[in-house]
DNA sequence: CGCCGAGTTGAACTGAATCAAGAAACGTGG
DNA sequence: CCACGTTTCTTGATTCAGTTCAACTCGGCG
């Protein structure tokens, strides 16, 4: 593994908590590297979350199946936790998959691991905290932006604030991801284009 | 105060964090006793949210406005936490109001003091993690919820599970809660009913 | 009594889904 | 490196869930 790799955990753990190492430290030496090919799955529906995954090259897209449409939940890329953290804290079979966009380079720690540091050391509970308040603050924004916006509204929005993404996924991943059809979104583009 | 409120909290306590009193027992008692009539607000949006509510008896609506419509994130009742959590967190003015649906008693603690809780306690974070990792499922199955079902379904679905409350809370209320205007509700229960 | 907000009903409208068909891009194996 | 089959993307025609706007009813309350 490239040693570059731990550095740049170490970095994103500073920037949430702060610069206190010790506090942090043991939480970053409990994880793994791991490699997911493009389209490979980090975890399907009904299987139990074992991960939570620190991204460090690639992406990945959380998705459910409803009636044979992938519904898109969240899109993350290098330098953002990702899992099927409702399956991870519930134990439960998880309600979706998560997908390597691209290949897909992670750092991981298992949840019984990370159980294990939550018992033993009071102080990474912090760090779970400020992960559950991240997760919840993206879900929160999502639903707002979803109860307030026409798809539309969503892709010029996406276009202004990630033209990058665009880009680099295919029509239907962007069409998901802003909680549409493809065909819709095909049109959306016709229309804002010209 | 009725004494019997904060042994009400320690309950719930112990429900999610376990026996462990010396976990929780300056936590509870942090909190302060705060009444509010029907239609009151705990938050304007606006404003930055200074507290984290446990609600003793009565319910609570979250909503933001969008083009003068009221969109409800959520409701809450009695022994569950609520807050303009996003608010409490990023110290950023609320975009959301949190309104008494009916008198409603609560037991709250300030932001500051909190902060203080997880500074001085570290396993105090542990509260703080479990109480955003609770919120986050809550989010999450609610944002899967609306990716997957019609308003017909979330309204029986509703009905299932909480029939109460479709009769406690006004029409428009529910509608709200249920992410459709009060006239399709209307029809909708036309539609169900017979 | 009369008003006023809450709820219902109707008719027209709209954003997005659905179904179908064709064109373009992709990747896989020979 | 090309050929072939499979996805992916686009376009068109139609349908549908839910909105919008307007009118009317009902029940409580000053």
């Amino acid at each position: 593994m490239n040693p570059d790799y731990l550095a740049r955990l170490q970095r994103y753990m500073n920037g949430i908590i702060g610069q206190k190492p010790e506090q942090w430290e043991p939480f970053i030496s409990a994880f793994e590297y791991a490699e997911y090919p493009k389209k490979s799955f980090l975890i399907r529906e009904g299987e139990v979350e074992n991960y939570l995954y620190f991204i460090l090259e690639g992406g990945t897209s959380s998705f459910f199946v409803n009636e044979g449409r992938e519904k898109c939940l969240d899109l993350w890329f290098a330098d953002h936790f990702v899992s099927s953290y409702m399956s991870f804290l519930t134990r439960k079979p998880s309600q979706i998959f998560i997908q390597a966009l691209f290949p897909t380079k992670t750092l991981r720690i298992p949840h019984q691991v990370l159980q294990e540091l939550y018992a033993r050391r009071d102080e990474s509970n912090k760090v779970g905290r400020l992960l559950a308040e991240g997760l919840y603050i993206a879900r929160t924004q999502r639903e707002i932006q979803f109860l307030s916006q026409t798809a539309e509204e969503r892709y010029l929005d996406l276009m202004r604030k990630q033209p990058a993404l665009i880009q680099q996924l295919p029509v239907k991943t962007v069409a998901s991801y802003l909680g549409i059809h493809p065909e819709s979104l095909s049109r959306i583009r016709k229309q804002v284009m010209p």
